[in-house]
DNA sequence: GTCTATATACGGATAGAC
DNA sequence: GTCTATCCGTATATAGAC
């Protein structure tokens, strides 16, 4: 898959179709999209649709396994990674997921959506390779706590910075943008600014943790 | 307006319509809400639904009014209060929208995934007594960074910061919750941790803004 | 494989009885 | 005010021509 998604002309219908009912669902959410959005999206007739797919349904869980796939991509790699610091493995999370979040800002909402609006049927699909127990990074979370000898925070904390100060403002844009007058452009600078110093603020609430 | 938006059984009929669109449609979303769906979580029929607001429509309008003043009410109190330092707005602020959204934990993402849908719909809604700008807060801000001659960092970003560790994790809630195998007590006891945490954390990434 | 035309189901809305 | 029955537009899905 590529990481921006972009349309690509030399692909198959059945591609094309599929990358067309990518951009409606992730825009529109499943309940909103019709079967003629993605056809006159793709081109195609809406005959098509069911040709290759057979149901609106069959399509979207599809879209949606792939969608939950980039949006954990490469997550398990950089957390489980023993050659890597604590902070480096920070740095990179972060930089990756701004970077990708450029690229399909839409992503979050839709995936926060659909999975709250069906959590039975798409959650067990993410698992695997993100369980969030034993990984590394965890590890040497624990060790730094050691070291200072701290009492032991919740972890799931320290991950929910994390995740929060980087995905957030993507979910957030709509709102956000439109408040304060916001370009995409100057937006997603702001974001890129975020890639240096989201790490700086985390590892400045590690530390205020320890010494409280 | 009841804080924890539970049913009243003295309420009248057409109380109980409202109240029970509010449920269906902050769980459901608009588009994947029917009309039925309101009808049986009232207990009323179908019918009474046209009866008193006319369409789906002119009824989801009225809640997603109601509920994006929620969302955002007393903020402007707190921001702009003179009396108050930064400190103590940061800690209200907080504690103020942990407490909401216990009591409504569909909240954000319903919100944030309607106005996506149709950012040009609800966002004038909202805007009014949230300006952005020119709120005393921000003027403190400024002040203390002035304190510490330090370059003054987009004052945005510890706004996104504030609201991304405090609302983000109800976004995230229904994944994360899952695959952590958390109860929703444990997780809303993880949430009322915050309340002290992320104060301190934010005094902390404002500390570190200023160091580096 | 791709289209047009159509069957079928579903959901919003209303008529009319009580 | 509240219900039952029903209308009618719209959306998914399929049949069948090319």
């Amino acid at each position: 898959m590529k990481s921006a998604q972009q349309t690509d002309l030399n692909a198959s219908t059945e591609e094309k179709i599929k990358e067309a009912a990518r951009i409606v669902f992730t825009r529109k959410g499943y309940a909103a999209t019709r079967t003629r959005d993605i056809a006159e999206e793709s081109g195609y007739n809406l005959a098509l649709i069911n040709y290759y797919f057979r149901s609106k349904e069959k399509l979207f869980d599809i879209i949606m396994l792939e969608q939950l796939q980039v949006f954990v991509q490469s997550i398990s790699g950089i957390v489980n990674d023993q050659t890597t610091t604590l902070q480096e493995k920070i740095n990179l999370l972060v930089s990756h997921y701004i970077d990708m979040l450029i690229a399909n800002p839409g992503l979050p909402i839709f995936i926060m959506n659909e999975v709250n609006a069906n959590p039975e049927k798409f959650i067990s699909k993410i698992g695997i390779d993100v369980g969030i127990k034993d990984v590394f990074i965890l590890k040497q979370w624990h060790e730094m706590a050691e070291r200072h000898n701290a009492p032991t925070i919740n972890p799931l904390h320290l991950i929910m910075n994390l995740v929060s100060m980087t995905v957030f403002p993507f979910i957030a844009s709509p709102l956000l943008r439109n408040k304060t007058e916001m370009s995409v452009e100057e937006f997603n600078s702001m974001m890129m600014e975020r890639k240096k110093l989201i790490p700086i603020w985390i590892m400045a609430i590690v530390q205020s943790t320890f010494d409280s």
